[in-house]
DNA sequence: TTCAGTTCGTTACTTTTTTCACAAAGTTCG
DNA sequence: CGAACTTTGTGAAAAAAGTAACGAACTGAA
């Protein structure tokens, strides 16, 4: 492997071989080899050896993939043998869905602190995590060093959440608001965009919708 | 342009491009370059000529683009100029927050029902969106003529969720279950996973974290 | 009108990503 | 053990995506 520049695209697909591995191990299955996991996922079997092939030899010739095996060093690669805090900001609707969605806790991922500009809001608890002042995001980033946080405020509130994010040490962000926000090249932002994702697929349904995959 | 194929990269920015037209005419500027484009949003003059160079000629040589022109243009050919009917399967937290997101109906998007296997919920109206049962989902669907649905319901609750809509003859599916939906070709399936678009934020904070972008 | 300065549209080039293909390694079964 | 399979890991080939470069078209000022 080496020191190897691993694309971005084989990253997001670690998470999916993880998923389907950890559903396997539940299911007791031993091994698995890149053609079956291929199927499962919708990829090809040589995308799965070479994305996994940049991180080290996990297969086994003639037989596969062990998945208790694959999945440790899967898990290990992702890193999620760690636990990440991470700040919401913005507790409307979204907010607070995600504050309930058990997914983030199940991947090691700790919503420790929420903050909105609503009094109705602040000092409210919800999920188990108080909601604080918009005032006080600056302070709590600083002082937990929290370096993840995701934005789930209007749109035109975005950009201001962001700049009191950098100003505060955050590395990463995660935006839901749909915006492009405006950021130094060192903090690391990724954008989803609910009404987008679906707007895509409206594409395709408007464009003659034959084809695709 | 010819019958030239269309990346799905370029779809996907072709939104984005919409975006900032769509806020500069609100500012009341009245063209924009390519490289100004770019700049607002993080690529390159010549990605925006070349995505726009898909779909014909809208730019005027030494002065740009004519900011209302490129929208009306980028709306036409991003369908935006039609409404789409979509259902929701699943009204859970993450499901309520969807039914509020004023962004779909913005966008052309109205979810016209809602289903849930909830009895709680069944009859209940959200945001003007009445519940009904699962049970009724796929008549409900296939007479209404229904395109495309979200799904919003636990991982392992999917894949039926999913059975049903393509036995009811949707077309495309949002899929916010982490799970890999296993459907006929023909039908388009777009992703999100929430939590993973954090664990890819981890990712990059625990492999040394240096230089992306 | 002319000329210097912009900016597009497009083709050629570069880089990145995916797919192919096959030797080497491992398995299974008689 | 040996023969017939299976499956990996990995370079080489192909495809896709992104960048650079430049002629042609347009602008605006002198």
């Amino acid at each position: 492997m080496a020191t190897k520049r691993i694309p971005e695209t084989t990253v997001k697909r670690l998470f999916i071989y993880l998923r389907e591995v950890t559903e396997l191990s539940e299911f007791n299955i031993r091994t698995v080899s890149s053609s079956e996991l291929g199927e499962r996922t919708n990829l090809s079997d040589a995308q799965v050896r070479k994305d996994l092939g940049y991180f080290g030899q996990f297969g086994v010739s003639g037989s596969g993939y062990n998945v208790l095996e694959l999945k440790k060093a899967l898990e290990r690669i992702v890193g999620k043998d760690k636990r990440w805090k991470v700040a919401l900001v913005g507790v409307g609707h979204l907010g607070e869905a995600l504050l309930s969605y058990s997914g983030f806790t199940e991947q090691g991922l700790d919503i420790v602190s929420a903050f909105d500009v609503s009094e109705d809001l602040v000092g409210a608890s919800v999920k188990g995590v108080k909601v604080e002042s918009f005032a006080k995001l600056r302070e709590a980033v600083k002082e937990n060093g929290i370096p993840m946080a995701i934005i789930a405020v209007p749109a035109g509130e975005a950009q201001k959440a962001a700049d009191v994010l950098v100003d505060s040490g955050i590395k990463c962000i995660l935006n839901f608001a749909p915006v492009n926000l405006d950021v130094p090249g060192k903090i690391k932002v990724n954008n989803v965009d609910l009404s987008r994702e679906l707007e895509i697929l409206a594409y395709f349904l408007a464009s003659g919708n034959g084809g695709w995959r």
